[in-house]
DNA sequence: ATTTCTCGTAATTTCGAGATTTTTACATAA
DNA sequence: TTATGTAAAAATCTCGAAATTACGAGAAAT
């Protein structure tokens, strides 16, 4: 499916971060007038991101924001892990100089953007950029496992791991204490050693196994 | 997307046995007709199918089912081995006895049809039995693994893998020297050993990660 | 002979209105 | 108070037609 849909594209950013609440009603006939166009063509795209799993639909019932579970976010924590170790590995045989060059680079950015949120520098602008970093991260880690299923897999599930962690944890506590976390990743994989960085990989995301989050949710508006 | 609607699970079934042709284009005006509908409701049922990757859909271009590729099987043909793994462990773990039991269930059904397959008898007719067993071992396999995600991740593939595979072996030689290997499966699951587990889901797939089909695809039409 | 351009046809996408279903509001009875 | 039923309101779903875009054949140019 390869959508470059503006539409699509701006629905999915907002369901990734926190513009939305869980279990929010996501009507076509509103959503119509913001982006100028028809219900139906936003039903079409809805219908897309429901396929993702970043929309919950139900016959007859429309359109939601899914609701926060704990469960899901445990078992998107074991398909990330699952899928990262393996995409690292696989990266790791094959990647060769360039990935391992591409790999550095994307931590570079990301160590030193942890650095100045860590330094309470102007922490709220820096977050939007956090987030794009650590994605890019994690996509470089395993960008080199030649296998574009894997890819897309991946990038179906950190998405949803994403907008769960998102209502989950609205402080933000999960971007704190990730700089040597990140570093041992890049370590291991630049190691090329194979059970270490699968290892680094399940450390780094296993406070996600845990079903404790940091803040409790606050009250869910139906509309 | 919990759809239980009638139209998808017809194209569904479509795409994931041989009726349709790879690269064969799927118009919703046509289509429309069959099912007694609108053209709209159709294109709405072809997107779902595409981001299940049933489907290749192409902005201003339609849709059309999606080429033949070995590098697509052998990747999807990694994903099963990965998935089925993970969830065939996690179900030694957490199944218990009426895991236990549906798997042997499961097999027994398989292992029979399996055997008449391999006697000849009525050939034709007995195929289309054979993949709903052989799915539902498949996932009664990792039925226990604990995670809908993961189940419903490898739903996914397990329907491309489909897909792919009918097209690239029309002589349907993969159902054959089966036997074996599914009571390998079997017994390595029911022992809880779970080193063994993963070499025979290895094992089983293992003839899809070399780039040879057995008979060369014939030649594609555009409509 | 090959490439580029033009234009008619066919396919895709968008749209808004009507039909169907769900939800809400309110009255009545237990 | 709680429960049940009915009607109005609102939302969802379906549909066919209009607007947009891609495709292909033939003309014009290189």
């Amino acid at each position: 499916m390869e959508s470059e849909n503006k539409i699509y594209r701006e629905l999915k950013k907002r369901l990734t971060t926190d513009t939305y609440n869980h279990g929010q009603k996501l009507r076509a006939e509103v959503l119509r007038e913001e982006f100028g166009c028809s219900a139906s063509t936003v039903r079409e795209i809805l219908f897309r991101l429901a396929s993702d799993g970043l929309v919950h639909f139900q016959d007859q019932r429309g359109f939601r924001v899914p609701e926060l579970s704990p469960t899901k976010l445990i078992e998107l924590t074991h398909m990330r892990i699952l899928l990262e170790s393996e995409g690292a590995i696989l990266s790791i045989r094959q990647g060769g100089v360039g990935w391992e060059a591409s790999l550095t680079a994307a931590h570079h950015k990301l160590s030193h953007l942890e650095k100045r949120i860590h330094a309470r520098e102007a922490p709220t602008d820096l977050v939007d950029l956090w987030f794009t970093s650590e994605k890019e991260f994690h996509q470089t880690l395993i960008s080199a496992c030649g296998s574009s299923t894997l890819k897309h897999m991946h990038g179906l599930i950190y998405a949803q791991f994403r907008q769960q962690l998102m209502k989950a944890d609205r402080k933000f506590d999960f971007i704190s204490n990730n700089i040597q976390q990140h570093s041992d990743i890049l370590e291991a994989a630049l190691a090329a050693d194979e059970p270490l960085t699968r290892k680094q990989v399940h450390d780094h995301l296993a406070r996600h196994l845990t079903g404790k989050t940091a803040t409790s949710a606050s009250e869910s508006d139906a509309e």
